[in-house]
DNA sequence: CTGAAAATTTGCAGAGTATGCACAAATTGT
DNA sequence: ACAATTTGTGCATACTCTGCAAATTTTCAG
């Protein structure tokens, strides 16, 4: 049951964040202190330090979800054709379906957008999750039947799988924020797939 | 012309990168200081930052020297029928070909690998330079008559060749640290290009 | 060789980020 | 209402980083 803290909780945590938000998009995020943040929402500093323990931290997606059992077995031992496509899928649900403030989402994403550093730590934190999905990736593959002994470096073909996926998942996102946000999740899926398809299909090896 | 003063800097810089960098392996990078650095290679903190800009700016590798006039007018104007190829090549080329300190090398990358901040970061530096490197893609597109009248989503798709390409690269840089650096060029795009083959061979788009 | 010019290094003051700790305030369950 | 628990705050302190001016070192022309 949600209690009358944790409301508390959640108003202060986004109150604070708004705020810095806010800020940021009007004096640029170098420019924004943690006093100034702690003013504005009317905070003391360490509590601030408390909620999010760095200036940066406030600016940052809080960690997204990873997928749940029920969503991993059926991506390992799901009957799809395609890797790509399967994985892709399961990732975007998660990064989808946030019902989150949609302004306050908009506000944060154009914020990140302008700002160099935040982008890149924005990046760091989307690709530090890659493992996980690497470790998915090689049930699959040990669920078809194909193991370490017959392909010594499935492992890499697992890690280049992910790579490959985030690199689309990567240009999805811009796509949707570009769409402000507005398509569903088989719309990105089904863009992306197109894309990677027409690339793999294009390309002649020697 | 190589003055005193060049010398003098290059070994002032070369010193502290060398003290920063052991520290990180004897104490771990969160509790190696500025001034431990300072103590160690003999200089003020104020000189550090001189030199590095920031604490973890000592442990970052040093801005990778883009791909000079001559081999982009060969990469977009290449007859190569492989994008990816072509590309990782030309990129490869530049990030193995560095005649530097190995020792010191091995060093940097092992304390780097073994931290997840500064590994973030690394990876966060490669990705910068993606745009460049799409807009190298797309005067090559162009160089073959593709344009964006004929293919509204062409900046997309450089893009995604890009990430893609940039994934083999993560993906490369692992496997060379484990060959310890002993890989060719030449070794490292075949192997890149035999995965990326087996990969998009395997997929059956639905 | 010498002295002025230029580059480099340093000390210092100060702003900003971050953490530990103890205490005050609010909330909860009884 | 009260004891227990959680949450918020003040304070001291450590560390990162910047601007500025003075001190030091290197360069180079005469």
């Amino acid at each position: 049951m949600e209690t009358l803290r944790d409301r508390k909780r959640a108003a202060t945590r986004h109150s604070i964040r708004r705020a810095a938000t806010l800020l940021g998009l009007q004096h640029g995020y170098e420019n924004v202190t943690v006093d100034m943040i702690c003013d504005a929402s009317m905070v003391s500093a360490r509590t601030f330090f408390n909620y999010f323990g760095s200036k940066e931290g406030v600016y940052i997606s809080s960690p997204k979800p990873t997928p749940n059992q029920t969503q991993v077995k059926a991506f390992v031992e799901g009957t799809g054709s395609s890797v790509f496509g399967d994985l892709f899928s399961m990732i975007a649900e998660k990064i989808v379906d946030n019902d989150a403030d949609l302004e306050y989402f908009r506000e944060r994403h154009q914020l990140i957008q302008q700002t160099p550093e935040l982008l890149n730590r924005e990046k760091a934190r989307i690709s530090e999750t890659e493992d996980v999905f690497v470790g998915y990736v090689m049930d699959r593959f040990r669920f078809r039947g194909r193991s370490e002994k017959e392909t010594p470096d499935l492992m890499d073909e697992a890690r280049m799988v992910v790579s490959l996926v985030f690199g689309a998942m990567r240009y999805t996102m811009q796509k949707w924020a570009t769409s402000n946000f507005a398509d569903t999740r088989e719309d990105l899926v089904l863009g992306a797939s197109r894309l990677i398809q027409r690339i793999t299909k294009n390309e002649h090896w020697p």
